[in-house]
DNA sequence: TATTAAAATGCAAGCGCTTACATTGCTATT
DNA sequence: AATAGCAATGTAAGCGCTTGCATTTTAATA
């Protein structure tokens, strides 16, 4: 910006090696399309020049980018981290480039970062879950940007995602801790409105309980944002609200691993006072201390599975069809028979 | 990919609206400078065709991008996260969009996510530390984007970063551990060659033991890579090669955490029998138990520092100069005095 | 109503690249 | 030595957008 020195386009280098833009632009990208020599020769222009290929120029001309966007709710933390690693790893063993934006769990920023990725000219999207308003599918379809839904999985919609059932999970987890002789629950959980998975995580809870013969409505539940902190202060609120409860079921772990430092602090032992329930099972769980019982999540598997799918629809128009993926029970130490 | 509908263009939408091109460019880039009457009749039209500009196009034509690239080291947790939003927050507010690459600390890889950011056009970028080969710096020079350090801070260098001392910070870190009495001392590190942080931080802890009269050969290393897992391993390997030492340094939280955990796992009494020391202070730090001793870094205020220069920068030609931050000491409960 | 300045719009030339098609340079065959 | 046939290169037309300049519309003034 400051010394305003133009940018060397291929142009430039063309006119320095004596060849035409096109020969260049085949050494680029084609090239054993172009003779030993005249290839050599325009290398040595372009190492000359520090000469970089305008990635838009080239999407523009050649209409297609290579790339895919990945629009996850949060970068803060674990949550996506190892999942996206994974997708990205799978996207670069086809020779694709991920790039990433995040919405901060709002409605109108993920909006705006749909918006933004497709501009960009990603070739494809991965979405979070399946909530999101009818206009942005709209949106993407007339834009012809296929998109594929991960971390949740739902044959009820047509939209096929690769993920797991959170409901079906959490349900499944609620089982146990029912077993266990734990009869007053509670469930501190992200809002609800605009995030899937924390709502199917609930109905997977209020499902076990009502197999069980408990009246879904004595489940207490607080609603908070997301961070350890909030954790901590929505497991102070409800053992204030309900101290007759004994397991405390959090969305996700980060939420879990703030309940559990919040009881520590309070003075409950856990898990014999209490039994503290993440979901995720993200490194924390295992640092926690007590070390945190959980629903393992596949974030590898499910990360390269789309990321297969997803290259697959784009290099060979094979349609993408949904996957459903398990996540299994980590029994740790926060999880004890019911006091009393 | 496969309806092959062709995306509408800024031209559909003209056409669509009755108007030419540059109004509705206009419409989109200086929406006062159109009629009332005809900006709606171009927005109903943009809506209609679910018309999204293409930015590569923009950009080209336009010469700009609005966009700063971010380069860090990993994704894969929290120490970069937290400077990174703050950075994130600052560029936001000023209109500017922000891309990430992560490098997995691996310099080909960085060269290669420099050139993919460039190449998509950004209009400066962020860099992790000081370390990487001159002809990078050239290429950047070569191409008019500039790049700014942080993470680190150093006035040898002629390039100016935003960050702290690294080397400082440790030394100050150390110097209050021999003060309790610790003779022994061991280092957990990440490989030194392309990390000038993880070097500088070596290289504070040997300051402070050779102004403490200890012999600097003393110092017990183990480098090895980043992970929890990695921290745990490396702890057994300094206990079982050293198991006089007392005080063990982790070149970052992560490392620490690991080498805390098999510290429990191998039956040591933290902080009694060894002390641990961290680095970064990310959230994990709390979380450990024991909390983590460790040196804090003032992430936020680095991410916001280096986004406000960046902008001005860009926007005003301000030269950025270097900022030193500090990075101060935080005592939680796995530093003790020496045993015996 | 005629005149003029300002506001709104249109026209068209690129931005840096790819690629179909045309041209040139080789090698190999006759 | 002539020529077919392929490999290597060049030519030039866009890709979707912005923007300086020209033109038209509108509003304000005489």
């Amino acid at each position: 910006m400051s010394k305003e020195q133009p940018t060397p386009t291929l142009q430039d280098v063309a006119t320095a090696a004596k060849v035409s833009t096109a020969t260049v632009s085949r050494c680029l990208n084609f090239p054993d399309q172009v003779k030993e020599k005249t290839r050599t020769k325009v290398l040595k222009a372009i190492k000359m020049l520090s000469y970089s290929p305008n990635f838009g120029a080239r999407a523009m001309a050649s209409r297609r980018t290579d790339t895919i966007g990945a629009i996850i709710p949060t970068m803060g933390n674990a949550i996506f981290a190892r999942g996206l690693q994974a997708f990205q790893d799978e996207l670069h063993l086809h020779g694709f480039t991920m790039l990433v934006a995040s919405t901060s769990y709002c409605e109108d920023i993920e909006e705006e970062q749909i918006r933004a990725l497709v501009g960009r000219g990603a070739d494809a999207l991965l979405l979070i879950g399946h909530a999101r308003s009818p206009e942005i599918y709209r949106f993407l379809e007339a834009q012809g940007v296929p998109a594929l839904v991960t971390w949740a999985f739902d044959t009820n919609l047509s939209r096929p995602s690769i993920g797991f059932d959170n409901q079906k999970a959490m349900c499944r987890m609620a089982k146990k801790v029912i077993d266990l002789g734990h009869r007053n629950l509670a469930l501190v959980s992200a809002e609800t409105i605009l995030n899937d998975r924390a709502k199917a995580r609930q109905l997977g809870l209020e499902d076990a309980m009502v197999a069980a013969n408990l009246c879904a409505k004595t489940l207490h539940i607080v609603k908070t944002t997301y961070g350890i902190e909030e954790g901590a202060t929505a497991f102070e609120q409800v053992m204030k609200a309900a101290p007759q409860t004994t397991a405390v079921f959090c969305g996700n772990d980060v939420l879990a691993v703030g309940a559990l430092r919040r009881a520590r602090e309070l003075g409950f032992k856990i898990p014999q006072d209490v039994s503290i329930i993440g979901f995720d099972d993200i490194e924390l769980a295992e640092i926690a201390y007590p070390a945190l019982t959980t629903v393992h999540v596949p974030h590898r598997e499910m990360g390269r599975r789309a990321g297969e799918a997803l290259i697959r629809l784009l290099n060979e128009g094979t349609q993408i069809e949904a996957v459903e993926l398990e996540a299994n029970i980590v029994f740790r130490d926060t999880l004890a028979p019911a006091r009393n």
